[in-house]
DNA sequence: ACGAGATCCTGTCAGC
DNA sequence: TGCTGACAGGATCTCG
């Protein structure tokens, strides 16, 4: 379940192995793994990866084609994946043949082919002109990026974009649209440094609690980075080593065992339709 | 306009 | 031992 720390560190882990690599071919193993049509495939062949990067809990990989390549244009092509819960890249040998998950591979010659691997088939890919990236819904709904804000500032966005809000705060901190990055591991976490019970009002919580909320998810988030995100079950970066940050998790599949700070049992249940850990007594 | 719930999908695990 | 059902969850869709 990739949230923005995973997704950040397969970026940086898989950008050093293709940048600047040629697509020579492309093979769909699973057409609905492709979310945008087939029309700019044929772009893809002999373009150069130019970067790879993150926004949101969004992989992209922007290319520059041969055609602009020959007339010295800017890179014109961009590879958005979302890996949803599921999702993995890793570069295998120039001759490997997909496994049981591969979704999509891309031959990057002598480089190596990069699979896409999806257990669950919930994550996809669009291939787009760069120009698209504009007129993308997706895209342009997506809130901020929490750690590209100082303190003060996410406070003051959360402020805004909760006032009026009868919803959940864990419901509005999934909401992308909102804040961007955060999913249901890094939610609980984040309320739970925060002192925040996941099932208050967003729209009830005073400027103090708000703040206190920011600082919880930039730290969170950041020390998350700092450890290579989290592995539950089987998410890896893109050489293939698991996270180490699920060895901090306070609340996240720790139901029924006993909160580090008051010691009374941590309890589950269901907000926002999702699973929810959380420690009563601290949190309210 | 907003919010809640169902939906997609397959691997894993608890319980019988 | 082997089967069944619950569960995991991001974003989208439908419904109230």
């Amino acid at each position: 379940m990739p949230e923005l720390p995973e997704v950040e560190t397969i970026a940086r882990t898989l950008a050093p192995q293709i940048t600047g690599q040629r697509v020579r071919a492309m093979r769909i193993l699973l057409p609905k793994a492709i979310h945008s049509g087939t029309r700019h495939l044929p772009w893809l062949l002999g373009a150069r990866i130019t970067r790879v990067f993150r926004r949101a809990k969004l992989l992209l990989v922007e290319l520059q084609s041969e055609e602009a390549e020959s007339a010295a244009r800017a890179p014109d092509l961009l590879l958005a994946f979302h890996l949803k819960m599921t999702g993995s890249f890793f570069v295998h040998p120039p001759k490997a043949e997909p496994l049981k998950h591969t979704r999509l591979i891309f031959d990057l010659g002598p480089a190596g082919r990069l699979f896409f691997d999806d257990a669950r088939t919930f994550g996809w890919c669009r291939v787009m002109r760069a120009d698209e990236l504009a007129d993308w819904p997706f895209w342009n709904n997506l809130g901020p990026e929490p750690l590209e804000l100082s303190r003060k500032a996410l406070a003051g966005h959360l402020a805004s974009v909760f006032a009026g809000r009868r919803k959940c705060v864990k419901a509005a901190l999934l909401d992308q649209t909102l804040l961007a990055g955060v999913g249901n591991i890094y939610a609980d976490e984040a309320l739970f440094r925060a002192g925040i019970a996941p099932a208050a009002q967003a729209g009830s919580l005073n400027r103090a609690r708000l703040t206190k909320l920011a600082g919880a998810v930039q730290d969170i988030l950041r020390q998350a980075i700092d450890e290579c995100g989290s592995s539950i079950r089987d998410y890896r970066d893109a050489d293939g080593n698991a996270g180490a940050f699920q060895n901090n998790f306070a609340v996240y599949g720790r139901k029924g065992e006993n909160c580090a700070v008051c010691g009374g049992a941590l309890m589950s249940c269901r907000v926002a339709g999702r699973g929810t850990v959380h420690c009563p007594r601290c949190q309210t």
